[in-house]
DNA sequence: TGTTAACATGAGCTATTGCTCAGGTTATGT
DNA sequence: ACATAACCTGAGCAATAGCTCATGTTAACA
């Protein structure tokens, strides 16, 4: 779901990112909570560099030391709202495939529905969603998490692929690869910048499905013509 | 070309970009070429973040100052390369278009062309384009002017479209901004994270090429079977 | 050869940031 | 009511980064 860049060179993984404390009462997790609102909020309004702890402490309405109570790294904190959008993107995903194997529509609908379910995921929050992915430096465990929700969200898709007949890809797992990557980065980009002149949002949606379709469904090499 | 967010909030343009001198003799300008290449290695090795102008000046051979009277601020390193990247980008895509109406090629063999330059772009130092696009701070002149290319690659795209007989998409503008966005995604991604388990370079590219020649020749709705 | 402007140096200033810790406040359990 | 643990506070430390400037060196030109 990313397109985050392998960082070999400076991962040093030199903090800590378990939690020093666990909240036990109502109070410390009220406090965590805010923390986790408000640092979204701050990077969302400020970008990475500039959501410093001080800041987000403000805004949650605790004193810097709460927050360290609990996370004992700036980075602690990315990592805990990626796991959040993780978990959400995950369950969005097996939520659709759900629909897909007990609703039995055609590949068409199939394919809207994803790409607008993704389309909201993206929709809410872009910036922040930018920031934790691409500008905000991870840990390598995050990192390979997030590699792995794609694999196995290529892999679902590759398997839910399969079950549609229109489908006439030799190979449904890379096919599958190009559709979730695709449909990631454009909706990605679209969310982000809107360009409304040329094509709204439903219009959108319409033609990112042509694509896939006619990917999915058009004979290889039907109506190409050699030079 | 690029997937970069729109920021409002942060937008201070508090440091100056011009350079405060401008270069004249033999020494400073290989000084000024000096930092260049230097900072593209020490951002590709180190990130933004941690590429400090100490670092950059050191990797070039010259002092900090000598940085300064060239570069006023850090920000304008990053400028003056995304400028260099730029222009190779546009200059690469242009040079295709040439190629493109004058050796007539059919469509699959132009976008295979097409797929294959921008991936050559991807795969040059990927980390330092992913920094300069995705992680550095831009100033808001340089976010327009990557728009501004963003949108005249559309636009380039769409009218190349018009010549292709096989292409049946009733808005070839439309169909370019797929086209163009697709591409430079996917590659991106690629070039970052080639899964050679699932899917090699050349095999990569036949997928995308596929994916794009069927969505532009393909006649809307083949193949297609409704709920 | 002398004068001037271009160029280079690098110690260190200023500002900022992630983070700590010594000491207070509130809840829990008996 | 008392003791203990959970929780909170915020001034300030240590580290670091971007950047400056007083001073020294090299090239251009008369």
């Amino acid at each position: 779901m990313s397109t985050r860049i392998t960082d070999t060179t400076q991962a040093k993984s030199k903090k800590r990112l378990e939690p020093r404390k666990t909240p036990v009462q109502g109070r410390s997790r009220a406090s965590v909570e805010a923390i986790l609102t408000a640092a979204a909020q701050v990077f969302e309004s400020h970008g990475y560099a500039a959501g410093t702890t001080n800041r987000i402490a403000e805004r949650a309405g605790v004193s810097v030391g709460t927050l360290y109570q609990y996370f004992p790294s700036k980075e602690a904190i990315v990592v805990a709202l990626l796991e959040e959008h993780l978990h959400e993107t995950t369950r969005k995903l097996h939520e659709w495939v759900g629909h897909m194997v007990s609703l039995r529509h055609g590949l068409r609908d199939a394919l809207t529905d994803y790409v607008q379910g993704i389309m909201e995921v993206h929709q809410t929050r872009p910036r922040l969603q930018h920031i934790l992915l691409e500008e905000a430096p991870l840990p390598p465990r995050l990192h390979d998490l997030l590699m792995a929700a794609d694999a196995e969200a290529v892999r679902t898709m590759g398997g839910l692929l399969r079950l549609y007949p229109e489908v006439g890809h030799a190979d449904p797992e890379s096919a599958a690869y190009l559709v979730i990557h695709t449909v990631e980065s454009l909706t990605h980009r679209f969310a982000a910048h809107p360009d409304e002149r040329l094509l709204d949002g439903p219009r959108f949606v319409v033609e990112l499905v042509s694509m896939l379709e006619a990917y999915l469904s058009c004979p290889p090499g039907s109506g190409a013509t050699r030079g």
